[in-house]
DNA sequence: TTTAGCACTCTCTATTGACAAGTGCTAGGG
DNA sequence: CCCTAGCACTTGTCAATAGAGAGTGCTAAA
């Protein structure tokens, strides 16, 4: 059901006076701070309504009402206006994020640390998923006299490299055919592809060759799906300043999804691609996040996903100023991407090493 | 001055009720519940003494006595028994460290898990301080068509890698060059000594091949201090249940030492090889620690540490049966390294690859 | 349709008094 | 001389109570 727009302004006045104080609103609140021409009866009339169709909650009979999550959803799809970023927090992101363009972990680092001071929530930046990716080349590296290391590089300029041990040393000849054979093998080929079927495209043939190399598939496999992709989190303890957080339960929620990573990462992966993804309190279906929001902002090149910027605070969140900030954040870095890509291709991109 | 025996007796005491139930404790509770033959008069009186001395605090006239870190550093270091570990505990931790030689980060990761399972604390993972290693072997590889990773075997087994982006293509065979250089110049050598010397090390006569390289020296030095080390923490939300992080100030204390692990560093840092090291409550200088203790225990093959485990938890820790506890799961680790090398060796070490 | 008015509900904040816990001190006993 | 029973004193906690304050929902009138 359609909101007509004086409840709209109404929701909108009661979010903003949430936001603002953390505490129920009341109908005289808005009546009085917010000159919507009403009296606070009919404000009353109308918060009945809107609680009745979802948008808002009661904490119990005599409180005022606070929004729901459905009453935020409302607020930040169709309410809202994005606050424009002031020329001073243009000029601090701008500044804080430098041209490295291959470091792509430190443009990311950099993204979470500047999102983290400039607002009051704690940043994320999360590791890409690598299903969509293509092997653009992988390297077998021997290290000391029985460790490899294998570095795969992706198309989307991901790199992943881990360590085996084989147990025996390995002469380097035969280190040299297998990295042959796997380049001639997977390049080009789909991470996922390869992962869900990686006896048929390397099992067989290798086995001949030397069965110790068995556990560098296991490793290999582990690379592919990026099974340890990365979250990092800056500014954790600022939540602790809101008295939302005051709760133990939601304290303790908070804790684990710091702590096990899962729900973030989970997140980071629905969203989509060159959009800002906003998640409100039980929108998702973790149990832990009930209580907070989590946006996210996937970073791309040619389409393929290289990480995720995000913000993660309580549902009452500064969404005007908070999603136009992560929109800057995120473009600048895919900025400063392309920059780079157009002077490498001008100095003359080769098309692979060896 | 040294503590009568009586004076211990209660001491003791005290400290095992405060652990027991997180409340001061009053002088009859303890002549009631530990038959030490004396009246709570008598007890009133040496708890006084104690207190003076500094083994005891008092939150307010009318409570009983908390310990204080003085009074829990004597229980630790000479009144405290340990506690033998159960065959089923030590069953869990040998099922739980599995024999995996060569992933040396596998096998801490293990301990942490097996740690924080079998305590009511969080278990920490730090990496070591590289200081007095030495260079085994570099490595340089090149990755796409114009970035390079570094790697360093380290003479513990450690493996540190980087990669740097190097603006230009650089001709494989002055890879091969750096390559030869670096470890001509820096094999054997102490990691310290280099850093501290890099540009009399290898800065003036690289120039002259390729000025594109200076990234690569930084980045070598980055690797060289082991910047990055990572502190890695499971089972922080159990830390919750304790009452002593219901004050506002103390959950931030502990969220605050999670996201910076300066703390955590430096006090892994400052442990003594080979041995449990316990800090407790406001021994270490750390405005956030004073109401945890941290105990560490360094890992070590062949006088080179490689890493540490330890706990954190709150003052009031069950110090008896968890120091046994990190001992036995550190002892663990050593004896499976020590075999796997013995393996190694068994099967003919090779001095070098190349 | 809006709004003034009002009774009602619920929470929050003192305030009070009772009480329990524990201390420190004193004086007497072995 | 050390130990302890006894007691006055301090302090925190808990429960009950009352009152204020905030805000609602309903009704009736403009």
């Amino acid at each position: 059901m359609l909101l007509d727009e004086r409840k709209k302004k109404i929701l909108e006045a009661i979010i903003e006076e949430y936001n603002r104080t953390a505490e129920p609103v009341g109908s005289s609140k808005i009546a009085s701070d917010y000159n919507l021409g009403l009296s606070p009866a009919t404000i009353r009339n109308e918060m009945a309504s809107l609680e009745e169709l979802g948008y808002l909650d009661k904490p119990h009979t005599s409180a005022g009402r606070i929004p729901s999550s459905k009453g935020y959803r409302l607020y930040v799809d169709s309410i809202m206006k994005e606050k424009n970023l002031s020329v001073k927090e243009k000029g601090l992101i701008d500044k804080a994020i430098k041209d490295d363009v291959v470091k792509f972990d430190i443009l990311m680092k950099e993204a979470s640390n500047i999102l983290a001071k400039l607002t009051d929530y704690a940043s994320i930046t999360i590791e890409p998923e690598l299903d969509n990716c293509e092997v653009e080349e992988i390297k077998l590296v021997k290290i000391g006299h029985d460790r490899l290391m294998i570095v795969i590089l992706a198309n989307n300029g991901i790199i992943k490299e881990s360590i085996v041990n084989c147990d025996e040393e390995i002469p380097e000849q035969n280190i040299e055919i297998f990295n042959n054979y796997l380049n001639y093998k997977l390049q080009g080929m789909n991470f996922k592809e390869i992962y869900d079927n990686i006896d048929k495209y390397v099992g067989e043939e290798l086995d001949n060759i030397n069965d110790k190399i068995v556990p560098l598939f296991a490793e290999l496999n582990n690379l592919l799906i990026n099974k340890n992709a990365k979250v990092h989190m800056e500014g954790a303890t600022k939540l602790l300043d809101f008295p939302e957080l005051k709760k133990k339960d939601t304290l303790k929620n908070f804790l684990n999804i710091i702590e096990t990573q899962d729900a973030i990462k989970e997140i980071a992966r629905t969203g989509y691609d060159g959009n800002i993804n906003v998640y409100i309190g039980n929108e998702c279906a973790f149990e832990d996040l009930k209580d907070f929001t989590i946006i996210t902002y996937k970073q791309s090149i040619n389409d393929k996903e290289v990480g995720t910027i995000g913000l993660i605070g309580p549902t009452r969140m500064d969404y005007k100023t908070v999603i136009p900030m992560i929109k800057y954040i995120g473009d600048t870095i895919q900025e400063k991407i392309k920059q780079g890509g157009e002077e490498n291709d001008r100095k003359g991109k080769e098309p692979r090493g060896d």
